[in-house]
DNA sequence: GCGATGCTTCGGCCGCGGCCGAAGCCCCGG
DNA sequence: CCGGGGCTTCGGCCGCGGCCGAAGCATCGC
């Protein structure tokens, strides 16, 4: 059978230390330059460049660009999913010497996720506009209601021109096991959280910091009480 | 980051062509024995035990004795999900000499992931009850309507005591690219029209064969066309 | 008890693939 | 045009890990 061979194929492109650790540093939806990726991982200029080739042209990464630098970015939204079920399972594998220190705390609490936010903000998030009926989510999609436009409109998110599916994908988070939104809806409530203010990038990888001021526009706008957040 | 390394562990398990054999042998929910996985992995008893003990240790396969075979089975949902997960990626990655034969035709139509029913067929029994108000999907659960019981009770179907959890899981299949019902719920159907002989598995893997009888209470209990399922 | 069957453990062979140094290519700024 | 920085290609080293033969346990049938 074909498909398994392919199926073992892309496993393995995954299954070494230091591509799977540039996966990880991809995984919040940055792109990244190959020397910047191969920091990430440990390892010489010369051999992340066969790394990164190797996974994109296994369609796991994308290539640009830009001037003398290239940036990569995970390929699609299916692989930073299969890089968090990864995470998944591998985390609810036997415990050996987990040692879960600050840095996985801080990830739990607010995180990036390919180009929408994770972690428990971004679930109650989730909870906080269904609870008030501005959207429906359902597996293979979701909807903003009128009353949910408005709401957008007022956080500054107008982009939806009638039919733009603002689908929400589960993207079932490792760490807290409950959806969030995903989708262009849960990228553009990304980006507007970022210019808000509300959630700034922290010095050492992918979880966020909760600024004052986000967390005082959580409360406001989305009603998220601040305990409900923090570990 | 002691979450990468254990990343790249997974993921190399599974990137063996042996153990991914075995892992795809065993992605239809049964539990087979350690020396039918070894002749699908095409190796010997001896090789073979050595992979099945280090993915059991990893948490991928559970095993349980029985007389003198040993049954090993996928050891979560999460794990057949992430195999599906891989197999969306691989088969989105540059096509390489796919030949995509008969075979894979029946698999798309309909086949078992884990212990439920997914293909067209399954997609279509999906879109049938939500169609009909019967189940309703949301990316974290699922519930069924009063009506959704009488009609599984029709079907034979008395599972429900009040307050279990019937939920679905979007298990996004690689072929049809839309979500099927999962769970508990979705175990139940599977075995039901495995019961009722409306469906039979098909000699070489994991697909399907829908019997005559099959099309009939299809079309009947779920009103879906036959010209929806087949290719 | 004895042999057969299913599975595991041990030991050793061997090849794939990751790693780096060196060299080359491309694009930039001056 | 030239120097420098970012990235890739080439070549060779080396170790991890998959593979099997042989031997060792367990369980069943008789």
């Amino acid at each position: 059978m074909p498909t398994n061979a392919a199926l073992a194929e892309t496993a393995a492109l995954i299954g070494d230390p230091a591509r799977a650790a540039m996966l990880a540093a991809l995984l919040d939806g940055r792109a990244l330059t190959a020397g910047e990726l191969a920091a990430a991982a440990g390892v010489t200029a010369q051999t992340a460049s066969g790394h990164l080739g190797r996974m994109t042209e296994a369609g796991l990464l994308a290539m640009e660009r830009q001037g003398r630098h290239r940036y990569h970015r995970l390929a699609t939204p299916a692989v930073a999913r299969l890089i968090e079920g990864l995470l998944e399972v591998a985390a609810a594998a036997p415990r050996r010497a987990v040692a879960t220190g600050p840095r996985d705390a801080a990830l739990r609490q607010a995180r990036t996720c390919y180009d929408h936010l994770a972690g428990r903000l971004a679930v109650a998030m989730a909870d906080a506009m269904r609870a008030r009926a501005l959207i429906e989510l359902t597996p293979d999609g979701g909807a903003v209601t009128p009353a949910g436009q408005d709401f957008l409109a007022d956080l500054g998110i107008h982009a939806t021109p009638a039919r733009t599916r603002l689908f929400c994908r589960p993207c079932l988070d490792w760490s807290e096991r409950r959806p969030h939104v995903a989708g262009v809806l849960g990228a553009a409530l990304c980006s507007r959280c970022f210019e808000l203010g509300w959630v700034r990038r922290r010095a050492g990888g992918r979880a966020l910091e909760i600024t004052p001021v986000g967390w005082a526009g959580f409360a406001d706008a989305f009603g998220i009480a601040p305990e409900a957040v923090r570990g």
